[in-house]
DNA sequence: CAAAAAACACGATTTAAATCAAGTTTTATT
DNA sequence: AATAAAACTTGATTTAAATCGTGTTTTTTG
């Protein structure tokens, strides 16, 4: 974890969440001078799943994942977080700790919101508030999607899924770079990583993607979303 | 569906939502003018996947699962209801649309509230509204640990789990009836019913729960735990 | 209450996907 | 640049769980 610094302020921060879109001025500014920059390196942990929520985390630059950590090394990723999104909502009401590990999957600079703060935002500002709820129902709403794909299709149909997914919902391109090694394709598919490296392979020789490395293209997108329905 | 009537009022309905409790008296009386009660039978569906979200749920009285509708009769049990309890709070803000069905496992009452009515006071009472946030993440984060459970566990371990659930946070007694057949069991479990089927007997005969048709009771929680950890 | 239908149980067989094994490529380190 | 280590690929084998087949019990219905 680098040595907290700031830069730009809130108010010219052009990618912020659709929630601080909500705020007043001196709101905006009271969470300015309140909050903490913070830059962590490929790889590092961000958050850590059973920690006491201290803060709301804002996603300034980077690409993130968050992740339930269960026992002998079985990881299940929730959710792939691209830069713009905050993390640790499900904590801000109820049970005052973290109940999921975040990891960055590049450089990625992090603001830290005081959870008090932020409450006495949603309990001042009411549109803030709903706006919070909104995003939280995106989330729960995507997770279920996931959790779908996930319990219910075959491996094909989850690849299939997954490069939709990062195509339209994160990279919102055909093309893309993803910093991921297998091992951490497979965690986000839940198959191994013999079976993801298959997949890939069969989309590959089928002409649906080209894969090479980490450069990522949807060449045939009927295609997946056709396999990702009958998967 | 039953014809609209209404009984008792909401003020004096005994076990009504957290949030309620944090409404003035004008405001629950609101609410009870306004709502409207209604009846299903056991089987009935009360909410579908993808129709318009015109109101929140109360369910006053039975049991139900929320569940995501797939395509060749793959569906996915999100979540056990028992009364008490909140449904469609996912549509609250953002896509103005249910996200998953429901269907009464028994005969069932519902309370209507006006979705619009229910945004209204989420606006006009913070603290209704941070308890609307509380209950929306403890959803969160129950089917976290449900998406964990069934994406990374095998069989004794998912059917441990759920009795635990059940046991724990549903029917808070070791000794329950549950009035689902082995298709939901199964359902809720994702497994299929000849598995299901199996790890009852298996379960039966190490003594670890007693299971005679719709009667359950667990008999070893600690082992059952610990099939839960391990599977 | 009898007949039909649905739900359930359980052994045999199949299958999708994990694991194992061995080689190749890429990345990191001295 | 040479060596070691990690990441990745691909085929062979194993395995957990689904499916299939069939008999039994329970529930529904005329």
């Amino acid at each position: 974890m680098a040595i907290p610094k700031k830069t730009n302020s809130c108010k010219a921060c052009t990618n912020k969440s659709s929630c601080f879109r909500k705020l007043t001025e001196e709101q905006l500014e009271l969470i300015d001078k309140n909050r903490l920059e913070v830059s962590y390196k490929k790889g590092e942990t961000i958050l850590k799943q059973g920690s006491f929520a201290s803060s709301i985390l804002y996603l300034k630059k980077g690409l993130l994942k968050l992740y339930i950590e269960g026992k002998n090394d079985k990881n299940l990723i929730i959710s792939i977080i691209p830069e713009g999104n905050l993390i640790g909502l499900p904590s801000l009401y109820g049970d005052p700790i973290y109940h999921y590990s975040a990891m960055a999957y590049e450089d990625s600079t992090i603001c830290l919101i005081d959870i008090d703060m932020f409450r006495q935002l949603s309990q001042d500002n009411a549109q803030f508030s709903s706006e919070v709820i909104k995003i939280l129902n995106e989330l729960t709403i995507h997770s279920f999607d996931r959790f779908f794909a996930i319990s219910q299709k075959n491996i094909p149909g989850r690849f299939a899924d997954l490069m939709i997914c990062l195509s339209k919902s994160i990279f919102k391109s055909e093309k893309f770079n993803l910093p991921l090694s297998r091992k951490e394709l497979a965690e986000l598919t839940s198959m191994s990583i013999e079976s993801l490296s298959r997949v890939i392979k069969d989309f590959n020789d089928e002409k649906l993607i080209r894969i090479e490395g980490k450069e990522f293209e949807i060449l045939d997108l009927k295609k997946l979303q056709q396999i990702s329905e009958n998967g």
